[in-house]
RNA sequence: GCGCCGUUAGCUCAGUCGGUAGAGCAGUUGACUCUUAAUCAAACGGUCGGGGGUUCGAAUCCCUCACGGCGCACCA
């Protein structure tokens, strides 16, 4: 015995000690499965020979007789099983099968005299013998850390759980349908850079041990995906994974799906107008409206049109300071009592006050447009503001959904920005010099949008943490 | 990285003023052939997150570490 698992695990181990006495193989293989539970109870009568598999939720033993609870990936129903009906010795084999354990079973529906449709055990095989105790029945598995660090339990025992995941994959499905019906290539670009770009987040460093190399995780598809608009993919979507080396919070995993699109000879008006139709089409999926109470009981609203307003003039709502043209902006934004620094730029500082003022207020969807062209290095500047860009942050429930532009397609002018921008950064960081390259060959004029997916899953939902909507959230490693 | 809160049986939770830890469910044994949070009976189950301190005595007070939650910071 090389570890104390518990006396509930060493309680198990006897209960397989003595199945495998009976001749049992507790670990199964192969089953015929006939239909999912949800089918037998959908098509429910009386008198049906089904054959289903699943997990032994509940067990409720009466001497010669039993009934138990059976669940598979779709629903959970009852089963009875009598000595009389399966035989002495199946029943003793049965009586060592317990809770968690894995079972296919043959048998006839019947309704109870309670009318709770179930199922009359014929043959039964067991599959898998668990030696782990499941939580309670009742108050279930509630400890937020074994569930994010044991989700196979959480799944198990929590439906709910397992329906938003299942709602999680539908919502990805779909996103996917809505880009290929309109005629957008699924690619995959690299996951590994060379030269981290797309973003300014802090990159993951890896090494590559046959080429000598440094590597990156990727903080953004970006650049790659404007090089296929180069080799003439007009229209193209990448749905996957990126990595930023960032804290962690209800908001943000260090690892997160994102979806960019790109589609040449469009504009960020358009890349809207594809937001909004997707939003609308999800919701309507998910909700069955456009509109939706969410659990803290305010509604959201995602009807058409959604608002639109410039930063500029979000900022000027908020607080009455246009800080494009106000005399000393640091003094403004103090006044103001917002966090600045004295070395912020007048750009920063509006952004500052975005960030602070307008955004976590912003419920119902808006399209706040116009950022400055000293933070959006990779937009199109506009032709009548060559200060700000032709950009869009979408803002839903207090948060950033989506961030899309017009793409900066002259070479020389993204050269100039992607410097400016190397100037002021911290670390030592590249100009992706291929990239420039690329758009020398010449990039239509195109319009990108990215969505932060695991946020929109998040407002479909109704989930509050990042946590609910991933899998397998990143923790510290739990050795105590 | 900083602040606040939390960590008690496998799970869900009690635990009073500092006096030596309890319940329900699960598991075990027994009874029971229409139960469904089945019921009844009995026995079992604890490193009170880890370590240190104060005290005659610590789940309880103090320090420290670990993990988690929330907020901040970081994050175009």
């Amino acid at each position: 015995m090389s570890e104390d698992k518990g006396i509930l695990f060493e309680q198990k181990l006897k209960n397989l000690d003595a199945l495998i006495e009976l001749g049992v193989n507790p670990y199964g293989a192969r089953f015929e499965v006939g239909g999912s539970i949800a089918s037998v109870k959908n098509n429910f009568a009386d008198g049906m020979k089904v054959t289903i598999a699943g997990r032994i939720m509940a067990y409720r033993g009466h001497g010669k007789s039993i009934f138990f609870d059976i669940k598979d990936s779709t629903e959970k129903m009852q089963a009875y099983i009598q000595n009389k009906t399966v035989g002495e010795e199946q029943f003793a084999v049965f009586s060592n099968i317990e809770i968690g354990d894995i079972i296919g079973l043959t048998g006839e529906t019947f309704t109870t005299r309670m009318g709770e449709p179930t199922i009359k055990v014929e043959s039964f095989t067991l599959l898998s013998k668990s030696l782990q105790p499941l939580p309670e029945k009742w108050h279930g598995l509630k400890d937020v850390e074994t569930r994010y660090r044991q989700r196979y339990v959480d799944l198990i025992v929590n439906d709910d759980v397992r329906n938003t995941f299942k709602l999680r994959s539908k919502i990805i499905q779909s996103i996917r349908s809505f880009f290929i019906d309109k005629g957008f290539l699924e690619v995959e670009t690299p996951m590994m850079h060379h030269i981290p770009g797309g973003a300014t987040a802090r990159p993951f460093a890896t090494y590559h041990n046959a080429l000598g190399i440094p590597l990156f995780l990727r903080i953004a598809p970006e650049l790659f995906l404007k090089r296929l608009l180069v080799g003439g993919f007009e229209r193209v979507f990448e749905l996957n994974r990126n990595f930023r080396n960032e804290g962690i919070s209800r908001r943000h995993n260090p690892e997160f799906t994102m979806l960019e699109v790109y589609q040449a000879y469009a504009d960020y008006e358009v890349m809207m107008e594809l937001t909004e139709n997707l939003f609308v089409s999800l919701a309507q999926e998910v909700w069955g409206s456009t509109k939706h109470v969410m659990s803290d009981g305010v509604e959201i609203d995602l009807t058409l049109p959604w608002k639109r307003i410039s930063l500029k003039d979000a900022v000027v709502e908020a607080c009455g300071i246009d800080f494009t043209t106000v005399a000393d902006p640091v003094k403004a934004a103090i006044d103001a009592k917002l966090p600045v620094k004295h070395d912020m730029t007048r750009d920063e500082i509006l952004c500052e006050a975005f960030e602070e003022l307008v955004e976590p207020k912003l419920y119902n969807p808006t399209f706040v447009v116009h950022f400055p062209s000293s933070v959006s290095p990779l937009a199109k500047s506009l032709d009548s503001d060559p200060n700000v860009t032709a950009r869009f942050e979408l803002i839903v429930r207090g948060q950033e959904l989506a961030n899309a532009y017009s793409e900066l397609n002259d070479p020389l002018e993204q050269r100039k920005r992607l410097q400016k921008q190397l100037e002021s950064a911290e670390d030592s960081k590249q100009l992706d010099e291929d990239f420039i390259r690329a758009l020398e060959y010449g990039m239509p004029p195109a319009g990108g949008l990215g969505i932060g997916i695991d946020r929109l899953v998040m407002l479909l939902t109704d989930s509050d943490s990042i946590r609910d909507v991933i899998l397998f959230p990143q923790l510290k490693p739990e050795l105590s």
